[in-house]
Parts: structure tokens; C-alpha cells; sequence
DNA sequence: CCAACTGTGACGGAGCGTCAATGTAT
DNA sequence: CATACATTGACGCTCCGTCACAGTTG
């Protein structure tokens, strides 16, 4: 299986097999010592290549691949974040529209400074 | 004033023009050429000494940094939409209370649709 | 003239990728 | 027996920190 793996990575057997010693891929293994390289394993190794290819060092490779990782988190966190917020902003609004309706529909002779406070917070929401 | 950067930041004179020509600091220049360091550029050497204690390449030091600052832009986004959020359901539920006591106090003869509503609305919004 | 700066060139150690040798299982 | 895997040792190449030398400036 590594020489497939190194064949897909277009990288001797022997690199995986030192990108292994360093814990920079972790292959499964068979009952008797053979290394199984996922999709998953391969296309790390292929982002190792494209690192060192830029002249980093492999603990450069390591530290950087860790970032990545907490960088997308972060980053979907955001994502996520934003959502929510234009969704609560949303739903407010709304609420105060249908807040507004049916003050000014069931409730006619209403005093007006209820309505007008309402009014302002729309307007600030934005 | 590159001597004594070295000597805050415990290293050759040398290695900081070496990390200079690299672009991993860029000390301001004197009119007759010389360097001039920061403390911020101190700091970034020191942290630039962590990353190659740690075995890290100068191309990889200067991704690793570039990423951190990145990550560090990413979570204080996070945490300003966090604290935004918060602001904004706490403002919403100050409304909704509002709106509820002041429909409670002036307008005692009102159809309780609209009541009820806002109620369901306060709690779903927790 | 000394001290400290600038630059460039060279040397030694470490990391990394590859090759070679040897052993084992299919 | 041939093939593919495993491990280990050794060899070059590059990177990086340091030293050495030469030129400027206060």
C-alpha cells in the first residue's frame, strides 16, 4: 500500500515512511506491520509536499498544518457567528413589525408612546 | 542600535541583518543606513528565537507567523460577534419587558393576543 | 585612531531526501 | 525464486548561524 500512496504523492516510499517516524502521517496498519494509507493520508501528504516545496522545514510543516486547522475553525466559527447575529436581527425586526401591526390594528386608541419607542429601536437595529 | 537589539534578544548581530534580508523584520533605517529596532521588532525576534528553538525553519518561521497573526484576527472577530450577539438578544429582551409593562400599565383593556406573543418570543430567545 | 556600523564570502553543524543493504512474508 | 514490505546506515545537498575580512562614519 505505500507504494501506491507514495506513487499518488509522487514521493519515494522512503519519505512516507520518515514523514511517518516524525508523526506527521499516521497510517493504519495491517496484522502483519503494513502500512494502509487512506484518501484522507494521501492528500496530507500532498499538502506536505506543497509546504516543503516552499522551503519549509518539516517541524515548519507540522506547526503550520496545526494552524490551519485552528484558522478554519476559527474562521467557520465566524461564519457560524454571523449567521446567527442576521438571524436574531432579522427575527427582531419582524417581531417588531408584527409587534406594530397589531398595536396600531387591535388597538387603536392606544397612547402613542408605546408605538414610538418601538419605532425607534427598529431603526437603531439597522 | 543593532547591537543592543541583539543583546535584548540574545542573539548575533549577524543573524538579525541575516533575518532582515530574509523580510522577517524590517527595522527602520537612519539617514546614514543604519538600523534602527523597535521594541515591537525586539519582540518579533524573540518570538522569531521560540519558533527556531523549536526546530523551525526560517521559511517556516515566517508562515507561522503570518498564520498567528491571522488565527489571532480570526478569534478577536469571534469575540466581538460574541459580545455583539449577547448585546443584542440582552437588548431585546430589555424590549420586550419594556413593551410588555408599558402594554400592562397604560393600556389595561387590551386583547392579550398581542401579549402572549411577546412572552413566547422572550422565552424561545434564550 | 578606535568603536560600531555596513556589506560579502566562507566554514561547520543539522536537517532532509535518496540510495543501499539486509531481513521477512506473500 | 521473485516481489513488496519492513528497518537501518550512509551519502550528498541545502539551510542557517557564526566567523572573518573590507569599507564607512562619528
Amino acid at each position: 500500500m505505500i507504494s501506491i500512496a507514495a506513487d499518488l504523492a509522487e514521493m519515494h516510499p522512503q519519505t512516507l515512511r520518515m514523514y511517518e517516524r516524525r508523526g506527521l502521517v499516521h497510517p493504519r496498519r495491517t496484522a502483519k506491520n503494513t502500512r494502509l494509507y487512506s484518501l484522507a493520508d494521501v492528500e496530507r501528504l500532498r499538502r506536505i509536499q506543497e509546504l516543503t516545496d516552499l522551503g519549509l522545514n518539516l517541524a515548519g510543516v507540522e506547526r503550520v498544518l496545526r494552524l490551519e486547522t485552528e484558522l478554519t475553525a476559527a474562521l467557520d466559527q465566524v461564519e457560524a457567528l454571523r449567521r446567527e447575529l442576521a438571524e436574531v436581527t432579522a427575527r427582531i425586526r419582524d417581531e417588531v413589525r408584527v409587534a406594530e401591526r397589531s398595536l396600531r390594528h387591535d388597538l387603536v386608541p392606544v397612547r402613542s408612546t408605546a408605538v414610538i419607542r418601538i419605532d425607534r429601536r427598529d431603526k437603531r437595529g439597522q
